[in-house]
DNA sequence: ATTCTTTATGCAAACGTGTGCATAATTTTG
DNA sequence: CAAAATTATGCACACGTTTGCATAAAGAAT
């Protein structure tokens, strides 16, 4: 049932060395004995073992992928770039989930160093900023998505969303359309990418010429739930004719509070969101905001780790991907 | 900067060997030794390498997943259910993604094979169907997730929902809520699902004594744009209260169908939807649906797995997960 | 025809583990 | 205290590859 390279030898009459050299294409075997390995190999149903091979040339042609869930549709479209990338390029995924716990956490960057990983990429913000010591001993390029962190280093590379240009474009937008009275929801204390949007924001009314004021910003926690502050904008005097939200997931929240209170949007109040989740589309009414390219992002990281497995000290800029507004029905011109 | 067992044995001033016994937790071993090997091995930042174990144990302690896309939120679910509880038990998850296209779905197979996986799951209905063979010969224990195949044997096992059931539950309400003229929209022809999901929807007409009209059934194609099949069925004659769909993304294609036309549901029609994606929750209005235990089932796939990872003759009988209804705002009581 | 290249192939070592068997060291038994 | 049993450890082989080196065969050059 099992067979070995060596089984292929024997019966193509050679030996084991020319087997793998024949598979492998060596230029040193000429064609005709490498189609007479070829056809045995295929009569016994042969198929090389990964792991014998990785042994010996050191490396495992895997790449590790450490995310929170791959339940949030965000991960899943990054995980979706990297997969297909690293198929086409003959890796395969090695899938690693933290959901925020301490002890997966740990426990997914100890396998990925003993499955000897070519490459890690790593989606999920807090093993991105706690682990960096481990991620470092594992040996292998490493690559940050949408990183909350700000370190660098020979080994350590990123990709990420340009949020202070996203703040910016969002609140543009809002200006674009006439609104002057901008409120902000912002995300959790910590998060760099909280702290940029809410830069990219203010350059956006600096550059309109309106003031900005601090008590139109109310600290969400980036989930539903925090979209509930919203309530305490609509006291602001004057009142906000516009709402920028730290992400779709807030101003859904947000939507959701809006609803209740009978306050109709975007009739009486414009919303912005940030990620271009898929339910963003499907909310009522769809939801304008800054889309991050996840698909692209994905695949730009494996790209960089291509070129870094390739050499490893090639020198590699960290990508800043620029987003994209989604202009929908959530916004219009301030009535 | 490589450190391989034999440095560890040369540190702890022990054999390769007794290293080995002593980070498994040998018996053979006594504990002050194993103390001093454990310590040595900390010191040189030692990690097994799971190739060579592999190589030697005849198993990778990897199992492989293969699906149609990663970013179906129904996909990611059941991902996120097998990848839990293997981690839980010191497997890894190796993904393949098939996307429909033959050629990924071929790399795939034999890229686990190549790893040799010690067992696969299969959540892609084509895969499951059309490579059967080539599943087969990678000669590990394959576990098929809501396979549209009825193919059985001792190497091939499946979880799956129960579609009868959950069309017969889903129409069953309907007909609770008095609604006696009750159309369907039907998934794509070949599809095993789709034929059970209208056989549930006879069976529960006909326990209620309803009679069965073949003019009330139009074909969609699982996609929301099967949901404008809908239209047809307005122009029925008596016009139906209630529409059963046979998936939520139907559902949702034919609200925003209905929306267009200034039909209101549930006022004018009930919708009921299945599988209780993400999605559904929060359309307008949110819908009521089959809820498939996506999540429950990686798990148990992965349970099956496991038991016959550990005994390959072992007798695992198929499973068959029963949908739960979740009733929301897209039905209510004939009006 | 002999020497020199070139081409085709095999030998053997290595990669890093696990493990059966043998042996050395220690303890128990009579 | 000698013999027997137990415990601790090492040796060497195996897993299935890849690859440097050596050699055999064949062709080219003189």
């Amino acid at each position: 049932m099992r067979v070995s390279i060596k089984d292929v030898a024997r019966a193509a009459g050679v030996s084991h060395s020319t087997v793998s050299r024949a598979l492998t294409h060596s230029p040193l075997i000429p064609e005709t004995t490498r189609r007479r390995v070829e056809r045995a190999a295929k009569k016994l149903g042969y198929a090389p073992n990964a792991m014998a091979r990785g042994l010996i040339t050191r490396q495992s042609r895997a790449i590790g992928v450490i995310v929170t869930s791959i339940a949030d549709p965000f991960v899943a479209e990054i995980v979706r770039g990297i997969e297909q990338l690293a198929g086409d390029n003959g890796y395969r995924v090695v899938l690693g989930t933290s959901h925020n716990d301490p002890e997966r956490e740990v426990n997914a960057v100890k396998a990925l160093r003993e499955w000897r990983v070519d490459s890690v990429i790593v989606a999920s913000s807090r093993v991105g900023a706690l682990y960096q010591p481990l991620l470092k001993d594992i040996g292998a390029p490493i690559v940050l998505i949408n990183n909350q962190n700000q370190q660098k280093g020979r080994v350590i590379h990123s990709v990420a969303v340009d949020d202070v240009r996203g703040g910016e474009v969002a609140t543009q937008y809002l200006v674009s359309l006439g609104h002057r009275v901008i409120g902000h929801i912002r995300g959790p204390v910590g998060y760099a990418a909280s702290k940029n949007r809410i830069a990219g924001y203010r350059r956006a009314l600096n550059a309109a010429g309106i003031p900005y004021d601090r008590t139109l910003i109310q600290t969400g926690d980036g989930r539903a739930e925090g979209g509930a502050q919203i309530l305490k904008l609509l006291d602001h005097d004057p009142i906000p004719t516009a709402i920028f939200c730290y992400n779709d997931i807030t101003a859904i929240g947000a939507l959701r509070e809006l609803k209740r209170r009978g306050i109709r949007v975007p009739r009486d109040l414009s919303l912005v969101g940030f990620d271009n989740i898929p339910f963003a589309l499907y909310v009522d009414p769809p939801l304008t905001t800054i889309a991050q390219p996840m698909f692209e992002m994905g695949k730009r990281a494996l790209q960089m780790a291509l070129t870094l497995m390739r050499d490893s000290r090639a020198q590699v800029a960290d990508v800043v991907i620029q987003g994209e507004l989604i202009a929908r029905a959530s916004t219009r011109v301030r009535g």
